[in-house]
DNA sequence: TGTGTAATTATACGATTGTATAATTATTTA
DNA sequence: TAAATAATTATACAATCGTATAATTACACA
């Protein structure tokens, strides 16, 4: 190496995240990152060659920063229906820590962005495999009513998720006013507000002796 | 009026309904757009002037074809759960039907997008209103367990609606192959699949004798 | 039949985008 | 000290974007 780097790939990860944030990757101008970065427009090509490049780096470490810390250990001696409820837990804590970053990438897969949902094809399935498992586990113990596996999760992820990232749209857009955010922090963001959704969830879907008639 | 309208304003419209849910606010371009009209690109300014007020337009009348539809008439005799129950049930059945356009102004909402974002904060408001009195009234009558009104209405709104936006999503941009999405179609979208979400819901959220500990 | 006028066309402007590259700088090493 | 070379700069290109407008067309009506 001739002449010292000075590192300026570093500073435009780091702007990255900042500004993936905030503008997910359509909204993410190189001129607007290098700019933010204090660092030279011909940098970014000299680093990432395009931004999609760019875009993947950002979340590959990004990912790996985040789910070093996720590592889902069920334990033998409890019951399916209990590792689920810990795991669950876990995950929506996390998606909770994590929800800026989750809100966008969602939103960039919904408008069609290739990156976003190659990262979520790849990443996503991993993450929820242990959760099926355990619904499944649970259904045959008997402690949760036997449902469709789709149906089962869409509602216990969405039932606990949801709100979470609803919660940080809402926040983030300025669709809240300043003292409905105090309150999604307190009754949806907490961990006792977790908690309790994943109570509730998996209340409504457990075992009753009676089914109850709908209308 | 001197030459006759060749209707092109009609003629753009349907074509922004149209790409609109597949490209939401932000991927739709004007040529693209009079392209697919089959219409000269002068005549969008000429009718619609900026592409914000095209998307006003379009939005706009999008609400009045879908929600002249929705008229939600509580029943006195009933109890509000049961009320509740049903107008749930009415809104997410409305949700499904119109669930690309949703997801994209979702998606666009999350962006930022201003558009959307205005349309979001004049609309649902109006939606959920009713929503909202009948959870309070049936916490009030025992029927469901006190809870924040933020968190009890994130709750129920996620567990029965989120299926459906992330299964649209999911749908629309090939993330989940095609034998998933015959699954979706029939465990996630149908009436059934949507009343049984609403009953488990409720069923979380129901005042039982004695809470359930968490851990 | 000719005139007024609304609708339509072709074209252009300026801004912004992602990407690319030749020239210059600053350092290591021989 | 000179040569080699990695890092950095300034600048440019082609494409696309939303928006705008002068010129042309086609019809209603007097």
């Amino acid at each position: 190496m001739a002449r010292p780097s000075r590192n300026v790939d570093k500073l435009l990860i780091e702007a990255g995240h900042e500004l993936l944030a905030k503008t997910g990757v359509r909204g993410l101008s190189i001129r607007q990152l290098t700019e933010h970065a204090g660092v030279n427009l011909g940098m970014f090509h000299y680093h990432f060659k395009t931004k999609d490049a760019f875009v993947r780096a950002l979340l590959e470490q990004k990912y790996n920063d985040m789910f070093v810390n996720l590592q889902m250990k069920s334990k033998d001696n409890a019951s399916a229906l209990e590792n689920l409820r810990a795991s669950i837990n876990v995950l929506a804590s996390f998606a909770r820590d994590n929800r800026l970053l989750l809100v966008r990438l969602l939103a960039d897969a919904a408008a069609g962005e290739s990156v976003a949902l190659d990262f979520l094809r790849t990443n996503m399935p991993r993450h929820l495999k242990l959760e099926i498992s355990l619904i499944k586990q649970a259904q045959q113990d008997g402690a949760l009513k036997p449902l469709p596996t789709p149906q089962a999760l869409a509602f216990l992820v969405g039932a606990v998720g949801a709100p979470i990232m609803v919660g940080a749209a809402m926040s983030q857009s300025s669709l809240a006013p300043a003292p409905i955010r105090k309150q999604l922090e307190q009754f949806v963001f907490s961990d006792a507000a977790i908690a309790e959704r994943v109570d509730m969830a998996l209340l409504g879907m457990a075992a009753h002796k009676q089914t109850r008639g709908r209308k």
